[in-house]
DNA sequence: CTTGACCTTCCACCGACTGGAGGGTCCAGC
DNA sequence: GCTGGACCCTCCAGTCGGTGGAAGGTCAAG
């Protein structure tokens, strides 16, 4: 319980997040204000570090702040239901196959307009036809 | 040739680009300062409708503005390459692909430890589990 | 003459940072 | 004791592609 104080460079060392995002994340609320030291400095426990892990993985998982904030909120909160937590993700599954499938679809009319591009000297190209005439819509 | 000059609300309603994304584009410098109007409005042609259609699809597309400043310039300049308009086409496949991939693979995580959660009113849910002891990494 | 739908400019905000200016602190070496 | 470099601090601006709103001018219908 002694815990190891650590300073900001050495937290974002530890956890991955840099050192101004840790700044930033306490700025806009997602942590707790950092104690600080004698001289201002602001100094983070394990556990502080350990916010940090799992912020920086949730992030790596493409969870917003504010999900972030409801997933600690329920990591934090021993009696959660587990439906709690898996809602969340799968809602988020459902916001990346919804932006996987329009990009997917996307790559496939741009993919399908360059293949019959010539791609040489010749100025004649189906990819600004498109552009200029709108012919169909993607969504 | 005399061209119908309709005011930005009507070239918002023929493009489907919004009249105040308009001014942003024209502030932003993808399209030149319209013509101006005695009262101070903005008025716009066929051809300037035309450009704004061209950047409805394009942003539906996925390009980035910048990207689009240089198809704008590619597709008025007659004497393109079409090689220099299928370059850029595939160079934005490829970042595509790559959000794509990157999304597939985080999606995929998701999903599996969202399977293997009882997503009941019981407290013990391997989603937090991941976050908080960051087992293996994503990219 | 008023009402409402336009148009104008300017400024602020979204998300999630990142960069930089300008300044304080701390420690090691000389 | 002093200097240098590596930290730390706060605050402001910029990124990208808009969107929202305030405050005010214009125009046509009733």
């Amino acid at each position: 319980m002694t815990g190891t104080r650590v300073t900001i460079g050495e937290a974002a060392r530890r956890s991955g997040v840099p050192a101004k995002t840790i700044r930033f994340y306490e700025e806009s609320g997602i942590i707790a204000p950092a104690a600080r030291d004698t001289n201002g400095y602001r100094f983070y426990g394990e556990s502080d570090v350990e916010t940090l892990r799992f912020i920086h993985r949730a992030r790596d998982l493409g969870f917003s702040l504010k999900d972030i904030g409801d997933l600690l909120a329920l990591y934090r909160d021993q009696g959660r239901a587990s439906r709690d937590v898996k809602d969340l993700a799968l809602r988020h599954v459902a916001e990346l196959e919804r932006r996987i499938a329009e990009m997917t679809a996307i790559r496939d009319v741009i993919k399908t307009l360059a293949e019959r591009c010539h791609g040489d000297h010749r100025p004649d190209c189906p990819i600004l036809e498109d552009l200029a005439h709108v012919p169909q819509k993607v969504s």
